[in-house]
DNA sequence: CGCGAATGTAATAGACTATAACTTAAAGCC
DNA sequence: GGCTTTAAGTTATAGTCTATTACATTCGCG
């Protein structure tokens, strides 16, 4: 079993490991364009396989497209782990979030893939996809570093969360230019980090004080 | 001049208004599926009239999709404007903020066309898109109803605009289910209001105390 | 070794974008 | 009012893409 993700060689019937080799090119593809770039028939020739035997290994383009996404999700959970592993004066949140801003911006095709497709949206409970989604989710939680309260950590990973990719959408969109150029993107993200911080600290003491007056 | 936004009559050449009722077409197509969902094929055969006319009024499918955009930004706009000029309880940020939710929610084809698709990145400043967006966020800034103190009101706008994206992002992802459900995507977004009124309140404040000891 | 399943190919149908060459009717001009 | 110009529509056609069908090859297992 070769594992090469290069083209297939010539005289060689089998690829080896084409559905893989499929992801990691859609996935080059999608860095810019987004789905759009992604073309079944483009990625084969690419990989020097005839057009349809993708579809040996995809029911169809959506099904592709769901892979690939799922893929980028574990890479986007890698780095974010990274970067809160890697030691340095700022806190875990902060890093993560940086390091989101970075990834949405850098990749933005891969990220409307992720944060923004109908693909996304339409991925089952329990898929793959699904699965990678809460993965991923489930790092910002992490990134808190608070005890868990109630719902109340996730609360705020899903404010955090949302408040970073609304930051990324609007810089996409161009509106950090203009009268708004000067809050930069990397400022408002701090920002929002430090409100977080601010709310749970807030939310844990108050959260001890109601079980010691309970106690 | 014949305005019918349908289908052409059988007996008739010229449609009267193809363009607009391309454009109309195009924009309930996309309600749920988005650009993928905007075919200039199906959009003729719908309107009665042959597959290369929409090409006398759009250059390609790009300018179709860049002229729909700017009109669900338009019809945005028109949203928030009645929502903020309703009397009600609610403060005028609160109203906008919930109007934007339930627009990116129901609508979320539409939606993602304008916050999340390469069109809109594309936009070249001073096309009828560019223009559009703007539009649409000088209502944000008017939203908070707070004197123009620098450019932090602007700040405060993109703030709270890039946090109701996050929001409506996440929901159509899915992640206000299971254990997140306890929060609401309305509690969050009133969550995100209150905590952009308090900012400005103290900002303000802080301002007027400046330039008190300057004077 | 041989057989079945997995994986590839060639041929082809059908949807869509887009262009070219031609046609119709509407609008302006004397 | 007829003539001309032009905007807006038509048919025909090329080219790209998804997807299916029927056939070919190779891998791996008994």
């Amino acid at each position: 079993m070769r594992s090469q993700l290069a083209r297939k060689p010539h005289n060689t019937y089998h690829h080896g490991d084409l559905r893989d080799a499929l992801i990691k090119v859609a996935l080059r593809e999608a860095e810019q364009g987004g789905a759009e770039a992604i073309s079944i028939k483009a990625l084969a020739k690419q990989l020097g396989v005839s057009q349809p035997a993708p579809y040996r290994h995809f029911a169809d383009r959506e099904a592709l497209l769901a892979a690939v996404t799922a893929k980028a999700f574990r890479q986007l959970s890698a780095i974010l782990r990274e970067a809160m592993a890697k030691p340095s004066k700022q806190s875990k949140l902060s890093r993560l979030a940086q390091a989101t801003l970075d990834f949405g911006l850098r990749r933005n095709g891969i990220y409307r893939l992720m944060f923004a497709s109908r693909t996304v949206s339409c991925a089952a409970k329990g898929s793959e996809l699904h699965e990678a989604t809460r993965d991923t989710f489930s790092l910002v939680i992490e990134a808190l570093e608070a005890p868990a309260v109630g719902y109340l950590r996730e609360r705020q990973a899903l404010k955090i969360w949302a408040a970073l990719h609304g930051v990324v959408m609007l810089a996409e969109q161009g509106l950090f230019t203009g009268e708004a150029a000067h809050a930069t993107r990397e400022e408002l993200v701090e920002d929002f980090v430090n409100e977080t911080k601010a709310a749970l600290a807030v939310a844990i003491k108050d959260a001890q004080r109601r079980k010691k007056a309970g106690a």
